[in-house]
DNA sequence: GATAATGTTAGCAT
DNA sequence: AATGCTAACATTAT
């Protein structure tokens, strides 16, 4: 479930609630669930990593953290209980393993839309900025920052810097302005060929170096190593991919 | 059946 | 006080 791409599906499946009325909710999420009764859905939408399902004066944010899952007009045939059940007088949403919170008030007052990677509001420019301030961090880590590029996960760092050959533990503050760009470019344009594939159903399919063992450009191994202070996997090519340090 | 994985954060230690 | 690290959480495929 994880990644912007796959949290963008998500949002697209539960479209249709907005407008509906919540008959009632529960769940082993620690919020207040009497406060939704009887609210009405207003809007759904999605930031990064988070589907937010919202209302006149507050929303709830759903991560569904790394195995977070939805189920509509369906339930767990494990009879495990949801993080949150919403129940409406004809339909029922379920949300399993998942971080749920409300979120008081204008839901623009919680999120900078431009942070995020899948939004047609999305600032390249502003993610520049941000980087030139952390010019030694690994840029296998500054993928990762939810700050930066909201939406962006694992899959999706491996997968750009094997594209744009970039090493992971290259510098940020080393790449040249136009390999910056490029990499800031692609992140983009990676998570939307990954929303294009997770929705035919061929994402792996088209991995190119996550998991992978042999790189597909110039048959040497790939490397399988966690790197940066997040220690994450990253699987890359030396061969290929450019470290600069 | 053990292991590892698309992620984040609370809480403890320094 | 601020920072940093680890443990914890929970599910599923291999």
């Amino acid at each position: 479930m994880p990644e912007g791409p796959s949290i963008i599906i998500a949002k697209e499946d539960i479209a249709g609630f907005a407008g509906k009325k919540v008959i009632d909710a529960s769940g082993l999420a620690k919020i207040d669930f009497d406060r939704l009764e009887n609210k009405v859905i207003t809007d759904i939408r999605s930031w990064g990593k988070h589907l937010l399902i919202c209302f006149d004066d507050f929303t709830i944010r759903i991560h569904f953290m790394l195995f977070g899952s939805y189920l509509i007009n369906e339930r767990k045939a494990t009879n495990t209980n949801p993080s949150l059940r919403l129940t409406f007088d004809d339909s029922e949403l379920n949300f399993h393993t998942s971080s749920v919170k409300l979120l008081e008030g204008d839901i623009d007052t919680h999120y900078a839309w431009d942070e995020d990677i899948m939004n047609d509001a999305w600032d390249a420019e502003k993610a520049v900025e941000k980087l030139k301030k952390v010019p030694d961090k690994l840029v296998c880590d500054a993928l990762l920052e939810q700050d930066i590029f909201a939406g962006v996960g694992n899959i999706i760092k491996n997968e750009v810097l094997y594209r744009v050959r970039i090493h992971p533990e290259s510098k940020v503050g080393k790449l040249s302005k136009a390999k910056t760009h490029e990499l800031i470019e692609e992140a983009r344009n990676y998570s939307f060929d990954f929303l294009k594939w997770k929705k035919a159903g061929v994402l792996k399919k088209n991995w190119l170096a996550h998991t992978k063992k042999i790189c597909k450009r110039c048959d040497l191994p790939i490397i399988k190593e966690y790197t940066g202070v997040k220690k994450r996997r990253s699987f890359y090519c030396t061969n290929c991919q450019v470290l600069h340090s």
